[in-house]
DNA sequence: CTAATGAGTTCCCTCAAGGAACTGACTCTG
DNA sequence: CAGAGTCAGTTCCTTGAGGGAACTCATTAG
């Protein structure tokens, strides 16, 4: 397929995308994030070719985004954790399962609901800003370019 | 490539991938959202194959991300501008971004930087609760299945 | 009349995803 | 102890999506 590489653009988005952009990256995180964390598991989960699940998780693991511990030492055995680089790709997964809710669930409504621990009730996430905590969405900035020159 | 379809998986995380999992998509997003709107514009800016692009912009199109819309009679012209399902999937691009600039910027900083309207200030998101208004996150969350049953 | 522009389309080639079978180290069961 | 099972991969082959470059077509500018 030659993928073009996104790394060395000159743009966060693409950045990331270069780390979790493949085709089952962002599935096999949220995996590892439910508790589904070893080999098999994921591989039954996701239906995702064993070759391709191994290819997966080592550029994860690459990243940083993935740890990989062993459970037992015999027979060697382990199980892959999120590191703090990966928790907080979950960010995204949250927005992106906000998203799908919102836009693709059906009648039947979400397939999974979020209680937060603060208040202990049922709720999505939302953008606000770092600075003045007032909500913040696309409509409500200004892109400037940045140190990197854009 | 025989791409596994995520669709009709019971997950809004894999349905959200199914609009824009493809590579290219959430870039082709971007480049509308910042103003980039023609197709020679998008495709001289990204470098992607001008057959790609077709495909994917008639796919976010019909995923109704997208719209086309005619800026010229004659000759035929059309740019592409987003809808507002494709406006709060830009969210999601806000968030990539944010991990992008943490993660993955270099010495030189972040390539953009985003100025909030309410506070004028230059910030970044953060995820809040959409019930109590706190800070939410993946460590602070527990999941439960949904009425979609997981 | 020729060149340029915008928005695609067509063609071929390569290489990554799918799928299924195989490996190897161990453990459990009768 | 033989045979089945489990976990975590690896190997091999086939197919089809992505890349790249050239081509089309309508229209406008010089």
């Amino acid at each position: 397929m030659q993928r073009t590489q996104f790394g060395d653009m000159a743009c966060s988005i693409a950045r990331t995308l270069d780390v979790i952009g493949e085709s089952w990256s962002p599935l096999i995180l949220r995996d590892v994030w439910v508790g589904i964390r070893r080999f098999d598991e994921i591989q039954a989960d996701l239906g995702i070719s064993r070759k391709v699940l191994t290819e997966r998780l080592k550029l994860l693991v690459e990243a940083g985004v993935l740890a990989r511990e062993q459970y037992s030492e015999r027979p060697a055995r382990s199980e892959y954790v999120l590191t703090p680089k990966g928790t907080e790709l979950v960010e995204l997964l949250m927005v992106m399962a906000k998203w799908g809710d919102r836009w693709t669930a059906g009648h039947a409504g979400p397939p999974v609901l979020y209680r937060h621990h603060a208040c202990g009730e049922i709720a999505h996430v939302e953008l606000h800003c770092s600075t003045c905590d007032q909500p913040m969405s696309p409509e409500t900035v200004d892109l400037l370019p940045g140190p990197a020159q854009s």
